[in-house]
DNA sequence: ATCCTCCCCTAC
DNA sequence: TAAGGTAGGGGAGGAT
């Protein structure tokens, strides 16, 4: 651990350097550019920042020349979150591979560009157009829904919704974990003290008032994120109106049992609160109460359902929105032009912003979501002497130049105040409200604008009367919280005046963990649902042993197609109208073991008894979250779980049992091709567990108390019972002599018991193998890491090693159902390329074993084989 | 009073 | 075609 955060650090160092090298050449580029203002005779490349890589033609200087006289920026080094595009004539093969996911292209799209007169599409001049060495596999083309066994992964790789709540989660825990770095250098405040010195902006506030007023925080907030993300590689569509989303157009095709009218009259009724059909409506009261519109308003029965998940201000302007339906954008403005989403580019942005913040200016940052952040600026104005304004102008400058993104920034007295600021400023500007001109500032605010108030509280307070704060003040706080509870009513008082009393929150302490799915949710029986919701038990599973800790209590959510909806939704595999139900359970402890959440979703949903087919939503959450402790009762069971995963009982199978109800687990042989995985005979160095555990884990391996996998506490009965005789000695004399006791007294309890078992009410069949468990180790591991790990393999040991052959199968074969098949097939041709040179037959027999799994498990998905070596030279 | 469960709402 | 997740806050109403 420690090892790894000096190398970090020394990292870090060496990249500021760096970075200040690079700022320097760029510094002086720029002042050449601006020198030479008389030269610059356009601005085609405008937002394009080049690299040139190796010999061209025309050559690196006149390419700088060009970029540079016609509004473009010339890198001296590659710079990947910044350079746009790289420009080669040609590239080694070894150089293409380290930069081919950047975007390269022929330096003919620049003098073409200029003779044209017009920033050409640069995918006409991409050095490589087809990909070499790229595995050609024909996946059917069928539409997946969730009874298929990659929909989870598929889906998640593809939701906008799940990416930036688990973006946000991501950068809360980047913050909490920064600050426990002891950070005193901050460099931007010396770039911003020095920048001001130099360029003296007069700012019409003095510098010592504010300063005396108290806090002030910062809102800052990307402007359109996942659209200025996407341009950055599409700098031709700036300033036009653009739209994020799935769809590429107005293609849907009309399906089957879908009546697109039936199911938005049953929204509107909903909405409008109608339980009875009287047929007979004051048009005006209807009219009154009505939602201002729906999404689904403005939507023929063939036009794209799929959602706009971010748009450009100038699509704006036209009035579309975001969450807005593809097909009714695309009314409002048929030349919209629609880009794909790009995860990758937005994780980048995200994490370049959240970095040169936190590592240039302050700590003091709360995370709001990927795009989204407070700061206290308190320190930072005290050192830098700043005045709020300077501060927003260089912040926003530097993010610009870093993210190629813009944002928008505004300063208050408190959070609200900041966050009201960064909106009148959008886009791509900042807003200080001074202290003295809230009151003025507050009165003209729109109530939607207030946070917590959105469409439902919104339109209860437009029945008041009510759509500015200037109005929402006039109500009496008693009026308020009557009318809305004592907490709304209190913040609603307080908020229209501008008032927040909220302080920053920098440490991040989850409160629940769930995964929920409604899209795609088509089961015709029974076993599909519940494999289903076995697969999302695995997944909070895993964002608990992520964050290290358990839940007590299990909320099971079902959304279920109404009685009245139309067979099928108007979206295609959407859920459409449903009705909802959540139900929670208390478990006896905490746990984050899938097979005892499982229990309780299965038994709940055993009580519900829905018909399968009629399910268009599940979602299990995890609450009452505990932290992991080594202490008091959760050692035994630690040290159980510990067991489990050594013991040689590696295959387990529960049984049905139908005329009781407990399902009784008991030990069958383990199948060959499993034998001794992840047993202590793995424990040697080099071997798979020292690879990858955490160093943490390798701490309290030492005293035999925990791994990786363990499950810290098991409800009602052990999960495994292990008997005395099953226990090398020495494992327990190791022990501290009260938990040795402790333990000892629990597998005597065992002894006389002869079969594995735990408590189910609900009879159904599982299979439970520790081998299988055990993969679930190495399922964080960085195909990098694995990489590594591969070549140091083959490289030192003479002979493979059973359990590390299984390894790399196993996590192969997570890879390809991850539908990660280009990568599961890279780290095959490297294995293939390490193994033709050693000259022993095992390794080659390795080889074999691996493929074999893996076309195995291939036929299993995607009736295709992966195309790779079968014979060594 | 305070807690729990089952909602609903909001935000990104 | 399309990818409608996730965490937190809070209210209503009942149990303790």
């Amino acid at each position: 651990m420690k090892r790894k955060r000096n190398k970090t650090n020394g990292f870090e160092k060496w990249g500021g350097y760096m970075e200040a090298k690079k700022t320097k050449l760029e510094e002086q580029f720029a002042e050449k550019a601006a020198g030479d203002s008389n030269h610059v005779k356009s601005q085609i490349f405008k937002g394009i920042s080049i690299f040139v890589n190796g010999y061209t033609l025309p050559s690196a200087n006149e390419l700088k020349r060009m970029m540079m006289e016609n509004g473009g920026i010339y890198h001296h080094y590659h710079r990947p979150n910044i350079t746009t595009h790289i420009i080669a004539s040609n590239l080694p093969t070894a150089k293409l591979k380290l930069l081919k996911q950047f975007k390269i292209v022929k330096p003919e799209w620049i003098s073409d560009s200029l003779k044209e007169g017009k920033l050409l599409s640069y995918e006409g001049y991409l050095l490589f157009i087809d990909k070499p060495n790229q595995p050609k596999i024909d996946f059917p083309v069928r539409a997946k829904n969730a009874s298929e066994p990659t929909f989870l992964s598929e889906f998640y790789n593809n939701s906008r919704l799940h990416l930036i709540s688990t973006m946000a989660t991501t950068f809360k825990h980047l913050v909490n974990d920064a600050r426990k770095r002891n950070q005193t250098d901050y460099p931007g405040r010396q770039r911003l003290k020095k920048w001001i010195e130099q360029n003296g902006v007069k700012d019409m506030l003095s510098h010592d008032s504010e300063l005396d007023s108290g806090k002030i925080f910062m809102h800052i907030d990307m402007d359109c994120f996942f659209v200025s993300a996407g341009l950055v590689e599409r700098p031709e569509l700036r300033n036009l109106p653009v739209a994020v989303t799935h769809a590429k157009g107005n293609l849907s095709k009309k399906r089957e049992g879908v009546d697109r009218g039936a199911e938005f009259g049953l929204y509107v009724k909903r909405w409008r609160g109608d339980d009875d059909e009287n047929g007979e409506e004051d048009e005006e009261e209807v009219q009154e109460i009505r939602p201002r519109s729906t999404k689904r308003d403005g939507i023929d029965e063939t036009d794209s359902m799929a959602e706009i998940a971010c748009c450009s201000y100038e699509a704006r302007k036209i009035g579309i929105k975001n969450g807005m339906l593809v097909g009714k954008a695309l009314k409002m403005c048929p030349t919209l032009k629609l880009i794909p989403y790009n995860f990758e580019q937005y994780k980048r942005v995200a994490h370049t912003l959240y970095t040169h913040i936190m590592n240039d200016y302050t700590l003091d940052v709360e995370a709001v979501s990927c795009d989204e952040l407070y700061l206290d600026c308190s320190h930072i104005l005290e050192t830098t002497k700043a005045s709020p304004f300077e501060l927003a102008t260089f912040l926003r400058k530097e993010i610009k130049e870093k993210t190629q993104c813009p944002c928008s920034t505004g300063i208050g007295s408190n959070c609200l105040l900041a966050r009201l600021a960064t909106k009148k400023a959008k886009p791509d500007g900042q807003f200080y409200l001074e202290p003295g001109s809230v009151m003025d500032f507050m009165k003209n605010i729109d109530i939607s604008d207030i946070p917590g108030v959105g469409r439902t509280l919104g339109h209860k307070l437009s029945t008041l009367g009510v759509s500015t704060c200037g109005e929402l003040s006039a109500l009496s706080l008693e009026t308020l919280q009557s009318e809305f509870g004592n907490k709304t009513g209190l913040s609603l008082y307080k908020h229209c005046r501008g008032e927040d009393d909220r302080k920053l929150n920098y440490e991040y302490k989850p409160k629940s963990v769930s995964a929920e799915v409604n899209y795609g949710i088509r089961f015709k029986n029974k076993e599909e649902s519940e494999n289903f919701v076995r697969q999302l038990c695995d997944e909070v599973e895993k964002r608990l042993d992520n964050i290290e800790m358990n839940g007590k209590t299990v909320t099971l959510k079902l959304m279920i197609r109404n009685a009245e909806a139309p067979k099928e939704s108007a979206k295609f595999l959407g859920h459409g109208f449903c009705d909802n139900i959540t139900k929670s359970s208390s478990l006896t402890k905490s746990t984050s073991n899938s097979l005892l959440i499982f229990q309780a979703v299965n038994k709940i949903l055993n009580q519900l008894d829905i018909e399968p087919s009629d399910l268009r939503g599940i979602g299990i959450q995890m609450n009452k979250l505990e932290n992991r402790t080594v202490t008091g009762a959760g050692r035994i069971e630690n040290f159980i779980s510990n067991m489990k995963s050594n013991t040689k009982t590696n295959h387990i199978s529960l049984n049905e049992n139908t005329d009781n109800d407990k399902i009784v687990l008991t030990k069958v042989s383990e199948p060959k091709s499993l034998q001794s995985s992840f047993t202590h005979n793995c424990n040697k160095p080099k071997s798979v567990i020292d690879f990858f555990k955490p160093k943490e884990d390798l701490n309290s391996r030492k005293h035999n108390i925990k791994t990786t996998n363990s499950k810290s506490n098991i409800p009602h009965e052990p999960l495994v019972n292990i008997k005395m005789s099953q226990v090398d000695p020495s494992f327990l004399d190791a022990l501290p002599t009260d938990l040795r006791l402790e333990i000892e007294n629990e597998l005597k309890a065992n002894e006389n018991q002869n079969s594995l078992y735990i408590e189910n009410e609900n009879s159904s069949t599982m299979e439970v193998t520790m081998t299988e468990e055990s993969s679930k180790l190495y399922q964080h591991v960085q195909i990098d890491q694995m990489k590594e790990f591969i070549e140091e393999w083959v490289v030192t040991e003479n002979e493979p090693k059973l359990c590390d052959n299984i390894m790399v199968s196993k996590y192969l074969c997570n890879l390809i159902r991850d539908t990660k098949t280009e990568d599961a097939y890279e780290i095959i041709r490297k294995l293939y390329r390490l193994i033709n040179n050693k000259d022993h037959l095992a390794w080659k027999q390795s080889y074999f074993d691996i493929v074999k799994d893996v076309q195995e498990t291939m036929l299993n998905l995607y009736d295709a084989k992966m195309k790779v070596e079968t014979t060594f030279k």
